[in-house]
DNA sequence: ATCCTTATTGTAAAAAACTGCAATAAGGAT
DNA sequence: ATCCTTATTGCAGTTTTTTACAATAAGGAT
């Protein structure tokens, strides 16, 4: 099976179609080791798929992640970014210099699990980016 | 003194200039009991002030932003807002409808404490989203 | 009050993101 | 294999956000 193929089994049990332009997005997120940008995205998936748009791509980064199959990721530049839903973590960015690094969501398990039971939510976030000045930055 | 001068002054005593744009903007964001969109914010200013440009708009609210005067928060629509800075909180929001409900920052004092020990980082960070599904919305 | 420096704004244009609607094609039914 | 339904895509156009650069004006110095 393709190496989306995982994925896109998830899909078509749910009800929702398989097409060519989900398979490719779909494959680029998942080779890809870090976020890309609907633009970055846009980039390579037209080469083997050329009649695709960038509307699609930004439908489809869209539904993926309603889907919970992909999940948009805050860059430092503020600018949309998407990556394959893996396990859950967030990440701590510099305001100054972008430099990011992963918090394992188990630090924050706590949290929302008393979030979630105070107010009756249901939680749908598996990636937060919190911002702040790195210790470099900081003695600038 | 006008409703906005303890921030004007906050801004000049920084070495800030201020400016009739900054003014307006810090007035309207002042009496806003809620989150403003860029587009509503230059839609009342622009009355008081004809030839702001939406350009400025923008680079205002990233200026009174980074300022610490003012913070984004994230709408469900995922459109960018804003909102004066007051006490630390956070949101909850519904992806569904859109419901929000304010969390109080000492719920994460605690996760915020031991993170800028764990990693030296300096958290700016005063307004966060989570997002989930609201318990009438988790019924359908 | 006038001058000077340079932060801030406006202008014009581009890039990014979204929307309505008609055309297409995925996947189930025949 | 063909037909049908409707989810999904492409197209064209709009809105939102950002950028480069020249013009303006805030605030300190004279």
């Amino acid at each position: 099976m393709s190496c989306e193929g995982k994925f896109s089994k998830q899909l078509s049990e749910r009800g929702f179609r398989i097409t060519p332009q989900r398979r490719v997005i779909l494959r680029i997120l998942l080779h890809a080791n870090a976020h890309l940008t609907p633009a970055e995205i846009y980039e390579e998936a037209h080469l083997s798929l050329p009649g695709l748009t960038e509307t699609t791509v930004y439908r489809t980064l869209e539904f993926l992640a309603k889907a919970g199959l992909a999940q948009e990721a805050f860059s430092a530049t503020s600018k949309s970014a998407y990556e394959i839903s893996g396990y859950a973590h967030h990440h701590l960015i510099c305001r100054k210099c972008g430099h990011e690094i992963e918090i394992p969501h188990a630090k924050l398990d706590v949290f929302c699990e008393n979030l979630e039971t105070e107010t009756g939510f249901q939680l749908m976030q598996n990636h937060l980016s919190f911002f702040g000045l790195c210790p470099a930055c900081q003695e600038n």
